[in-house]
DNA sequence: CCGATCGTGTACTATGTAGTACATAGTATG
DNA sequence: CATACTATGTACTACATAGTACACGATCGG
Protein backbone atom coordinates (compact mmCIF):
# COMPACT_ATOMS: atom_id res chain seq x y z
CA UNK A 1 0.00 0.00 0.00
CA UNK A 2 2.69 2.00 -0.08
CA UNK A 3 1.40 4.08 2.69
CA UNK A 4 -0.51 6.74 1.00
CA UNK A 5 -1.67 8.07 4.66
CA UNK A 6 1.68 9.06 5.95
CA UNK A 7 3.01 10.53 2.99
CA UNK A 8 -0.37 12.27 2.35
CA UNK A 9 -0.12 13.92 5.39
CA UNK A 10 3.79 14.75 5.38
CA UNK A 11 2.94 16.48 1.92
CA UNK A 12 0.40 18.78 3.48
CA UNK A 13 2.11 19.39 6.28
CA UNK A 14 5.04 20.39 4.61
CA UNK A 15 3.32 22.59 2.26
CA UNK A 16 1.76 24.65 5.15
CA UNK A 17 5.66 24.48 6.94
CA UNK A 18 6.72 26.31 3.80
CA UNK A 19 4.54 29.86 4.91
CA UNK A 20 4.71 29.14 8.50
CA UNK A 21 7.40 27.75 10.44
CA UNK A 22 5.64 26.10 13.46
CA UNK A 23 4.28 23.25 11.32
CA UNK A 24 7.50 21.33 12.60
CA UNK A 25 6.88 17.81 13.33
CA UNK A 26 7.68 18.81 17.00
CA UNK A 27 4.79 21.56 17.11
CA UNK A 28 2.25 20.03 15.05
CA UNK A 29 2.86 16.63 17.29
CA UNK A 30 2.16 19.28 20.19
CA UNK A 31 -1.03 20.49 18.91
CA UNK A 32 -2.58 16.99 18.35
CA UNK A 33 -0.62 15.57 21.72
CA UNK A 34 1.33 13.02 20.15
CA UNK A 35 5.65 12.54 20.63
CA UNK A 36 7.12 13.93 17.94
CA UNK A 37 8.54 10.60 17.17
CA UNK A 38 5.41 9.20 17.04
CA UNK A 39 4.27 11.58 14.38
CA UNK A 40 7.23 11.00 12.66
CA UNK A 41 6.83 7.78 12.45
CA UNK A 42 3.39 8.14 11.31
CA UNK A 43 4.58 10.04 8.33
CA UNK A 44 7.32 7.51 7.13
CA UNK A 45 4.87 5.13 7.23
CA UNK A 46 6.72 2.89 10.03
CA UNK A 47 3.68 2.23 12.20
CA UNK A 48 0.27 2.28 11.20
CA UNK A 49 -1.73 5.27 11.46
CA UNK A 50 -2.95 6.50 14.95
CA UNK A 51 -6.41 6.57 16.47
CA UNK A 52 -9.77 8.51 15.27
CA UNK A 53 -9.15 11.39 17.58
CA UNK A 54 -5.43 11.91 16.47
CA UNK A 55 -6.49 11.47 12.99
CA UNK A 56 -9.30 13.83 13.67
CA UNK A 57 -7.20 16.73 15.30
CA UNK A 58 -4.59 16.52 12.82
CA UNK A 59 -7.34 17.11 9.98
CA UNK A 60 -8.43 19.83 11.78
CA UNK A 61 -4.41 21.29 11.92
CA UNK A 62 -4.17 20.69 8.24
CA UNK A 63 -7.14 22.32 7.37
CA UNK A 64 -8.26 18.85 5.14
CA UNK A 65 -11.93 16.61 5.85
CA UNK A 66 -11.37 14.69 8.30
CA UNK A 67 -13.80 12.03 6.61
CA UNK A 68 -10.93 11.82 3.86
CA UNK A 69 -7.78 11.50 6.10
CA UNK A 70 -9.69 9.21 8.02
CA UNK A 71 -10.08 6.94 4.72
CA UNK A 72 -6.62 7.57 4.18
CA UNK A 73 -6.09 5.67 6.77
CA UNK A 74 -8.48 2.80 6.32
CA UNK A 75 -10.81 3.62 8.23
CA UNK A 76 -14.43 5.21 8.85
CA UNK A 77 -15.74 7.99 11.20
CA UNK A 78 -17.20 6.38 14.13
CA UNK A 79 -20.16 8.71 14.15
CA UNK A 80 -20.85 7.68 10.79
CA UNK A 81 -21.07 3.72 11.97
CA UNK A 82 -22.88 4.90 14.52
CA UNK A 83 -25.66 5.85 12.57
CA UNK A 84 -25.28 2.71 10.54
CA UNK A 85 -25.86 1.07 13.38
CA UNK A 86 -28.63 2.08 14.81
CA UNK A 87 -30.96 1.45 11.71
CA UNK A 88 -28.19 -1.54 9.60
CA UNK A 89 -31.19 -2.62 7.39
CA UNK A 90 -31.92 1.01 6.32
CA UNK A 91 -28.94 2.02 5.81
CA UNK A 92 -27.14 -0.96 4.98
CA UNK A 93 -30.05 -1.23 2.17
CA UNK A 94 -29.45 2.49 0.92
CA UNK A 95 -25.30 2.26 0.62
CA UNK A 96 -25.37 -1.17 -1.05
CA UNK A 97 -27.97 0.10 -3.22
CA UNK A 98 -25.94 3.21 -4.22
CA UNK A 99 -22.61 2.38 -3.68
CA UNK A 100 -21.79 1.79 -7.90
CA UNK A 101 -23.56 4.95 -8.66
CA UNK A 102 -21.34 7.30 -10.60
CA UNK A 103 -20.14 10.73 -8.50
CA UNK A 104 -22.46 12.69 -10.12
CA UNK A 105 -25.63 10.83 -9.53
CA UNK A 106 -24.66 10.48 -6.03
CA UNK A 107 -24.13 14.02 -5.76
CA UNK A 108 -27.17 15.14 -7.12
CA UNK A 109 -29.25 12.56 -4.94
CA UNK A 110 -27.67 14.47 -1.97
CA UNK A 111 -28.56 17.94 -3.34
CA UNK A 112 -31.74 16.53 -3.54
CA UNK A 113 -32.67 15.72 -0.32
CA UNK A 114 -30.99 18.90 1.27
CA UNK A 115 -32.77 21.16 -1.09
CA UNK A 116 -35.99 19.44 0.62
CA UNK A 117 -37.76 17.45 -1.78
CA UNK A 118 -37.98 15.26 0.87
CA UNK B 1 -25.07 -2.28 27.90
CA UNK B 2 -26.41 -5.44 29.73
CA UNK B 3 -25.12 -7.89 26.65
CA UNK B 4 -27.76 -7.27 23.51
CA UNK B 5 -25.64 -9.34 21.52
CA UNK B 6 -25.12 -12.50 23.32
CA UNK B 7 -28.50 -12.81 24.58
CA UNK B 8 -30.31 -12.14 21.10
CA UNK B 9 -27.62 -14.63 19.51
CA UNK B 10 -28.75 -17.21 22.32
CA UNK B 11 -32.32 -16.55 21.75
CA UNK B 12 -32.19 -17.24 18.10
CA UNK B 13 -30.69 -20.59 18.54
CA UNK B 14 -32.39 -21.61 21.44
CA UNK B 15 -35.62 -21.29 19.19
CA UNK B 16 -34.36 -23.22 16.15
CA UNK B 17 -33.30 -25.43 18.78
CA UNK B 18 -36.27 -26.18 19.97
CA UNK B 19 -37.31 -27.84 16.79
CA UNK B 20 -34.12 -28.98 15.51
CA UNK B 21 -31.64 -30.83 18.00
CA UNK B 22 -28.12 -30.04 15.77
CA UNK B 23 -28.73 -26.28 17.30
CA UNK B 24 -26.61 -26.54 20.16
CA UNK B 25 -23.97 -24.77 21.28
CA UNK B 26 -21.41 -27.75 20.47
CA UNK B 27 -22.73 -27.99 17.15
CA UNK B 28 -23.33 -24.41 16.17
CA UNK B 29 -19.67 -23.45 17.36
CA UNK B 30 -18.49 -26.23 15.37
CA UNK B 31 -20.66 -25.21 12.17
CA UNK B 32 -19.20 -21.29 12.65
CA UNK B 33 -15.42 -22.76 13.18
CA UNK B 34 -14.98 -21.92 17.29
CA UNK B 35 -14.65 -23.91 20.02
CA UNK B 36 -17.61 -24.18 22.06
CA UNK B 37 -16.83 -23.00 25.30
CA UNK B 38 -16.26 -20.00 23.52
CA UNK B 39 -19.62 -19.56 21.74
CA UNK B 40 -21.09 -20.38 25.12
CA UNK B 41 -19.28 -17.21 26.48
CA UNK B 42 -20.27 -15.11 23.73
CA UNK B 43 -23.10 -16.11 24.40
CA UNK B 44 -23.50 -15.51 27.81
CA UNK B 45 -21.86 -12.04 27.45
CA UNK B 46 -18.82 -13.35 29.30
CA UNK B 47 -16.39 -12.19 26.30
CA UNK B 48 -16.74 -9.65 23.36
CA UNK B 49 -18.77 -10.44 20.61
CA UNK B 50 -16.19 -12.35 18.18
CA UNK B 51 -14.66 -11.10 15.32
CA UNK B 52 -16.88 -9.97 11.69
CA UNK B 53 -16.49 -13.26 9.41
CA UNK B 54 -17.60 -15.64 12.65
CA UNK B 55 -20.80 -12.95 13.43
CA UNK B 56 -21.80 -13.40 9.71
CA UNK B 57 -21.26 -16.82 9.72
CA UNK B 58 -23.79 -17.14 12.82
CA UNK B 59 -25.64 -15.03 11.03
CA UNK B 60 -25.99 -17.02 7.76
CA UNK B 61 -26.65 -19.98 10.44
CA UNK B 62 -29.45 -18.57 12.60
CA UNK B 63 -30.98 -17.12 9.16
CA UNK B 64 -30.22 -13.66 10.37
CA UNK B 65 -29.20 -10.48 8.19
CA UNK B 66 -25.45 -10.45 8.85
CA UNK B 67 -25.95 -6.26 9.34
CA UNK B 68 -27.82 -6.42 11.90
CA UNK B 69 -26.42 -9.08 13.83
CA UNK B 70 -22.86 -6.43 13.17
CA UNK B 71 -24.63 -3.97 14.32
CA UNK B 72 -25.74 -5.47 17.95
CA UNK B 73 -21.84 -6.70 18.22
CA UNK B 74 -21.23 -2.71 17.90
CA UNK B 75 -19.98 -3.50 14.39
CA UNK B 76 -20.25 -1.94 10.61
CA UNK B 77 -19.74 -4.53 7.91
CA UNK B 78 -16.19 -4.16 5.96
CA UNK B 79 -17.83 -3.71 2.72
CA UNK B 80 -19.80 -1.04 4.09
CA UNK B 81 -16.73 0.90 5.46
CA UNK B 82 -15.25 -0.05 1.96
CA UNK B 83 -17.66 1.86 0.07
CA UNK B 84 -17.60 5.04 2.42
CA UNK B 85 -13.07 5.05 2.68
CA UNK B 86 -13.44 4.96 -1.44
CA UNK B 87 -15.66 7.74 -1.65
CA UNK B 88 -15.77 9.86 1.65
CA UNK B 89 -16.81 13.05 0.84
CA UNK B 90 -19.62 11.95 -1.19
CA UNK B 91 -20.87 9.18 1.35
CA UNK B 92 -20.35 11.18 4.45
CA UNK B 93 -21.84 14.10 2.75
CA UNK B 94 -25.05 11.68 1.86
CA UNK B 95 -25.44 9.76 5.19
CA UNK B 96 -25.09 13.00 7.19
CA UNK B 97 -27.53 14.32 5.42
CA UNK B 98 -30.47 11.70 5.89
CA UNK B 99 -29.17 10.40 9.47
CA UNK B 100 -32.27 12.41 11.04
CA UNK B 101 -35.00 11.43 8.15
CA UNK B 102 -37.22 9.07 9.96
CA UNK B 103 -37.55 5.51 8.32
CA UNK B 104 -40.00 5.76 5.90
CA UNK B 105 -38.63 8.66 3.98
CA UNK B 106 -35.01 6.46 3.87
CA UNK B 107 -37.19 4.05 2.77
CA UNK B 108 -38.87 6.33 0.01
CA UNK B 109 -35.49 7.08 -0.84
CA UNK B 110 -34.52 3.48 -1.37
CA UNK B 111 -37.17 2.32 -3.15
CA UNK B 112 -36.88 5.61 -5.16
CA UNK B 113 -33.57 4.92 -6.49
CA UNK B 114 -33.78 0.94 -7.26
CA UNK B 115 -36.76 1.67 -9.27
CA UNK B 116 -34.89 3.76 -11.91
CA UNK B 117 -35.49 7.25 -11.34
CA UNK B 118 -31.95 7.35 -11.47
C1' DC C 1 -28.27 -47.30 33.46
C1' DC C 2 -24.71 -45.92 30.81
C1' DG C 3 -22.54 -43.94 27.01
C1' DA C 4 -22.93 -39.98 24.15
C1' DT C 5 -23.75 -35.39 24.06
C1' DC C 6 -24.31 -31.15 26.42
C1' DG C 7 -22.93 -26.51 28.51
C1' DT C 8 -19.46 -24.27 31.01
C1' DG C 9 -15.13 -23.14 34.00
C1' DT C 10 -10.17 -22.36 34.06
C1' DA C 11 -5.97 -21.35 32.12
C1' DC C 12 -3.35 -19.82 28.53
C1' DT C 13 -1.61 -17.48 24.14
C1' DA C 14 -0.51 -14.88 19.96
C1' DT C 15 -1.06 -10.72 17.60
C1' DG C 16 -2.45 -6.01 17.09
C1' DT C 17 -3.16 -1.22 18.76
C1' DA C 18 -1.57 2.97 20.30
C1' DG C 19 1.31 4.96 21.85
C1' DT C 20 5.67 7.05 25.57
C1' DA C 21 10.48 8.11 26.89
C1' DC C 22 14.77 9.27 25.90
C1' DA C 23 18.97 9.65 23.27
C1' DT C 24 21.21 11.03 19.17
C1' DA C 25 22.44 13.29 15.01
C1' DG C 26 21.54 16.81 11.64
C1' DT C 27 20.28 21.81 10.37
C1' DA C 28 19.80 26.69 10.44
C1' DT C 29 20.25 31.23 12.12
C1' DG C 30 21.41 35.23 14.76
C1' DC D 1 30.18 29.19 15.51
C1' DA D 2 27.47 28.05 19.10
C1' DT D 3 22.94 27.12 20.50
C1' DA D 4 18.54 26.10 19.72
C1' DC D 5 15.48 23.68 17.26
C1' DT D 6 14.72 19.73 14.12
C1' DA D 7 13.88 14.91 12.75
C1' DT D 8 14.56 10.35 13.80
C1' DG D 9 16.23 5.77 16.02
C1' DT D 10 15.80 2.51 19.88
C1' DA D 11 13.56 0.47 23.51
C1' DC D 12 9.75 -0.28 26.03
C1' DT D 13 4.77 -0.61 27.76
C1' DA D 14 -0.20 -1.19 28.70
C1' DC D 15 -4.26 -2.77 26.98
C1' DA D 16 -7.38 -4.91 23.54
C1' DT D 17 -8.59 -8.55 20.32
C1' DA D 18 -9.69 -13.06 19.21
C1' DG D 19 -9.55 -16.72 20.25
C1' DT D 20 -7.65 -22.31 21.81
C1' DA D 21 -7.14 -26.40 24.85
C1' DC D 22 -8.92 -29.25 27.97
C1' DA D 23 -11.28 -30.92 31.85
C1' DC D 24 -15.44 -31.19 34.51
C1' DG D 25 -20.01 -32.35 35.93
C1' DA D 26 -24.87 -32.37 34.25
C1' DT D 27 -28.26 -34.45 31.31
C1' DC D 28 -30.68 -37.06 27.87
C1' DG D 29 -32.00 -40.88 25.00
C1' DG D 30 -32.15 -45.70 23.83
Amino acid sequence: MTDVFGSYVRGRRERLRASDRTFSVRQVAQRIGVEPSFLSKVERGEVPPPSEAKIVALAKELGEDPDVLLALAGKVSSDLQEVIRKRPELFAGLIREIKDMPDHAVLRLVREVRDGNW
